[in-house]
DNA sequence: TGGATGTACTTATAGACAGCATGTC
DNA sequence: CTATAAGTACATCCA
């Protein structure tokens, strides 16, 4: 039962210039579908009634009516509807449902690509899930919510990162797991972060063929292959419960080109909106609110995001004190209190002023600039109503759910940094921020309109982006241009992760594993085993892994498998299913295979067969020859290491070799270099999981000369092209654990509070990796004993004060709670105090001082002398 | 006089996951 | 490799 959506697509003749609008109506379901009825699907008593009494929701949509009975049965999905349209009830409904039925006992992951995403997730399940008595978990980077959650819980909601990383030290965690749900499922398309989602699923299917999949998807070109692979019935709908009007505004002229929704709407006229013509925001701000409605702006900069937002915030105060109507001048009040709340003392921050100003006038700015909480605060706000208008770059769209009754996309196209130049957005993300305009409940539509100067544009607008499919989606696990393995992070670090964790020590399995991946359906085979083994030899050179040798037991195996392979002649299939993977081979496995005793490798044809050509400036290896499927590996402590904190295997030894620099420095051995903070610092940010940031112009001497005069404490010689931009991380982490205050670095470096944060999060994960394998390194610390102490020693120092952005002296104070950076700071400047012990023993005289000081009440004294009290208590 | 508008030139370019153990100002 | 818009400094216009 697949829902083929509609699509009526026809063009006037004189298409140009568009006097008429070129009409597309989506329309993708009938009434007389499947049954609607909630309470028609077999759910609980209790499921039907809070969906009735709390959720207020009686009868399905039509794509969900499709989808439910089908993954109610437990049949693998792919379920590519809009947001906002239900795909998510789908899935709780399904986990609830059988995990209170046929998989009692068995568990769900709801795996997200968003921390904000996974809070999100746990509140819906938990409301639903409270009424059944199933527990739900979160397991997202930083905060393992409550302890022991994670074993305890009957569904489990993560990030795809934070589950492969659990799973590489609990690989039992998958054993009763019964129903996967996959959220924004097109991910997989996302260089950085698809392939550990691609390597995440795969893994799932190859240890719990079993278990239901349900993938939840935007719309994208190929969600017929995606759905293939994953062996799942495909249900592909454009229906929406509240229409979505896409068009565009050019000048003030007001088009539609598309409408999706429940194929029953009308069509509107073009019209004509008032304003000037040179204002186009203005005018379709002033008539979003004059139909009591937000408007959501999507710009591509985070300058222009603030600069629309000043200058809207402006407009709108200029209309209030102008006494027009369309503005209810009593908002002012609530505009200013939100205002001051982004000033206080303790939010000095340009960035906060620029927000604040803005919101003066009920307009704000969203990026990734600003930090948790101004951000959570903007949306908060939007949310409420409480601000008319959110100018944003485009992660808004993709982040949490936050509708509007109204979406401008003023900017389609965007800056690449790797072509150095814009390039227009992929249609997947355009709809995706149109497709935020219409709020549930309150709205009977939403309008979307791209922004064009002229006919011309607003033509290829329409062509490009309204009525074109979005792209399709490739496996980014392996990168097809890629030259040598060190360009290829992604299959490095989970080959890794495979033979280190994820149990699968030979060649053959891993050939059998990676056959199974996305990336396998369209990567010849042969070049995808060639990028292997040099992935392989790459891991073996850098003592990530050792070659132990060939198996005879893995030849049996494989032998064995081709027997049963022969016989069930499951190898015609191109797609086999993942209930038989366990014992099917590929041809190419049979290719390999010889009659006799001892399977020998045939030579891999075709230009692939020395996979990653040298470039000469690197040092010249012997041609590789393929690795034997009979060949077994086993990870090294290193190896290991790297793969259990999460690292890009590049990133694991460079630290290792910057390490055992700083060893050579301290025992004497290497007499030029010096280790100290900055030596650490320097470290961290030339890994490439470090992110460097962006020097402006103004930025190059003080880089130029750090460059310079600290090279005898920098521990690696990157000669990479953007030393400059890690240098410009490491001056700012620097000015961080120096003390200077956040506007000081906005002011010094122009790095947004947002960006801080970001790299000091980064610095802290990575020192923390470095200190871990320094002292787990034999090697290392038999060099000399003492010195090896005193290194792991300095990274904690040097760790801890990334973590509280403080000088040494402060790290007593730091460690307690309630006790900041700057609390600290002013204790010890008032009163010498440099621990826990010295603010227990504080005389009356010593309080009083520092209750004078501003933002100290007594009261906060009295607190923080308890807390010292309990850590020393606790201490002995 | 102050704000809005215009011109020529320079400058900058979206985002966010991962360890570990508990709490900022 | 074919861009685009914000910011800056300064000029001009208008109520």
């Amino acid at each position: 039962m697949m829902a083929i959506p509609l699509t009526i697509a026809g063009t006037n003749p004189t298409r140009h210039p568009l006097e008429q609008p070129i009409l597309s109506i989506s329309v993708a379901h009938s009434n007389d579908g499947p049954e609607r009825r909630v309470d028609a699907l077999g759910l609980s008593k209790k499921i039907v009634d809070l969906l009735r009494d709390e959720w207020g929701i009686e009868n399905l949509f039509p794509p969900q009516a499709e989808a439910l009975p089908s993954a109610l049965a437990g049949k693998n999905l792919m379920l590519t509807i809009p947001t906002a349209s239900g795909k998510s009830l789908v899935a709780h409904l399904t986990i609830v449902h059988r995990l209170t039925t046929d998989l009692e006992g068995l568990r769900a992951l709801y795996i997200v690509p968003l921390k904000a995403l996974a809070t999100e997730k746990v509140e819906e399940l938990r409301e639903i899930g409270n009424v059944v008595g199933l527990r739900v978990g979160l397991a997202i980077g930083d905060r393992e919510g409550e302890t022991g959650s994670i074993e305890d819980c009957d569904i489990l909601v993560c990030t795809s990162e934070k589950l492969d990383s659990l799973l590489r030290s609990r690989s039992e965690l998958l054993n009763k797991i019964g129903i996967v749900v996959s959220d924004e499922f097109h991910l997989l398309h996302d260089p950085g972060r698809g392939p550990t989602l691609e390597v995440l699923l795969s893994r799932i299917r190859h240890q719990r063929p079993d278990a239901q999949i349900i993938a939840l998807s935007a719309t994208v070109g190929n969600c017929e292959k995606l759905a293939n692979w994953l062996n799942a019935e495909l249900i592909q709908s454009d229906w929406r419960p509240v229409a979505l009007h896409s068009g565009t505004l050019t000048g003030l002229d007001v088009r539609i080109h598309r409408i999706d929704g429940t194929g029953t709407e009308e069509w509107p006229e073009p019209r004509e909106i008032q304003g000037r013509t040179t204002r186009s925001l203005q005018a379709a701000l002033d008539d979003t609110v004059r139909v009591g409605g937000q408007l959501l702006v999507f710009v591509n900069s985070r300058a222009s995001a603030q600069k629309e937002a000043r200058e809207l915030g402006k407009h709108i105060r200029k209309k209030i004190a102008d006494q027009d109507p369309i503005y209810d001048p009593d908002l002012s009040d609530k505009w200013n209190d939100l205002a001051d709340s982004f000033t206080r003392r303790e939010d000095t921050s340009a960035m906060g002023g620029r927000l604040a100003n803005a919101i003066r006038g009920g307009a704000a700015f969203h990026h990734a600039g600003l930090t948790g909480g101004q951000r959570k605060k903007v949306e908060e706000a939007f949310r409420k109503g409480d601000i008319l208008c959110i100018i944003a770059t485009p992660t808004l769209a993709q982040g949490v759910n936050l509708p509007a009754r109204r979406v401008v996309v003023r900017d389609v196209r965007r800056w690449n940094t790797a072509a150095g130049r814009t390039l227009p957005m992929p249609v997947m993300e355009i709809r995706q921020m149109m497709g935020r305009a219409g709020r549930p409940k309150y709205d009977r539509v939403g309008d979307a309109w791209l922004l064009a100067k002229n006919k011309d544009e607003e033509f290829d607008f329409v062509e490009q982006f309204l009525l074109s499919d979005p792209e399709d989606i490739t496996s980014k696990l392996a990168n097809p241009t890629a030259l040598r393995p060190e360009e290829d992070p992604a299959l490095l670090m989970h080959v890794l992760s495979m033979i280190s964790t994820g149990g699968m020590k030979d060649r053959d399995s891993l050939d059998r594993f990676f056959n199974k991946t996305f990336l396998a359906t369209h990567m010849d085979a042969e070049v995808l085993a060639s990028r292997i083994d040099e992935v392989i030899s790459w891991l073996a050179k850098n003592e990530m892994i050792t070659k132990e040798g060939e198996s005879e037991e893995v030849r049996k195996r494989i032998l064995a498998d081709e027997q049963i392979e022969l016989l069930t002649e499951e190898w015609e299939d191109d797609l086999p299913s993942w209930a038989n993977s366990a014992s099917s081979l590929s041809e190419l496995d049979i290719a390999k295979q010889s009659s006799d005793s001892q399977p020998k490798l045939t030579p891999r044809k075709g230009p692939a067969i020395f996979g990653f050509k040298k470039a000469s400036t690197f040092e010249f290896e012997e041609p590789e020859t393929p690795e034997l499927p009979t060949m077994t590996y086993r990870a090294t402590i290193l190896g290991e290491r790297v793969s259990r904190l999460y690292l890009n295997p590049i990133s694991g030894r460079i630290l290792k070799d910057g390490l055992t620099l700083a060893m050579k420095i301290l025992t004497g051995e290497n007499a030029q270099g010096q280790v100290s903070p900055m030596s650490f610092l320097h470290l961290v940010a030339s890994t490439p999981d470090f992110m460097p940031l962006w020097p402006r112009k103004g930025d190059y001497d003080a880089i130029q000369a750090s460059l310079h005069g600290h090279q005898r404490e920098f521990l690696t010689d990157s000669f990479d092209l953007d030393e400059e931009n890690r240098m410009k991380g490491v001056l700012v982490l620097q000015s961080w654990i120096e003390e200077s205050s956040m506007s000081g670095i906005e002011e010094e470096w122009g790095v947004q509070p947002g960006d801080l944060r970001g790299r000091v999060e980064l610095a802290e994960w990575l020192l923390f990796a470095a200190r871990s394998i320094l002292a787990n390194d034999d090697e290392l610390s038999s060099m000399d004993n003492n010195a090896h102490r005193i290194l792991v020693e300095s990274l904690d120092e040097i760790h801890r004060r990334i973590r509280y952005g403080c000088k040494a002296d402060l790290l007593g104070l730091v460690s307690l709670r309630g006790v900041g950076r700057v609390r600290a700071r002013e204790m010890a400047n008032l009163l010498g105090v440099s621990n826990a012990a010295d603010i227990a023993e504080l005389t009356e005289k010593d309080k009083s001082k520092l209750s004078d000081l501003r933002g100290w009440s007594p009261k906060l004294v009295e607190n923080l002398m308890n807390t010292a009290g309990r850590a020393i208590r606790r201490k002995k």
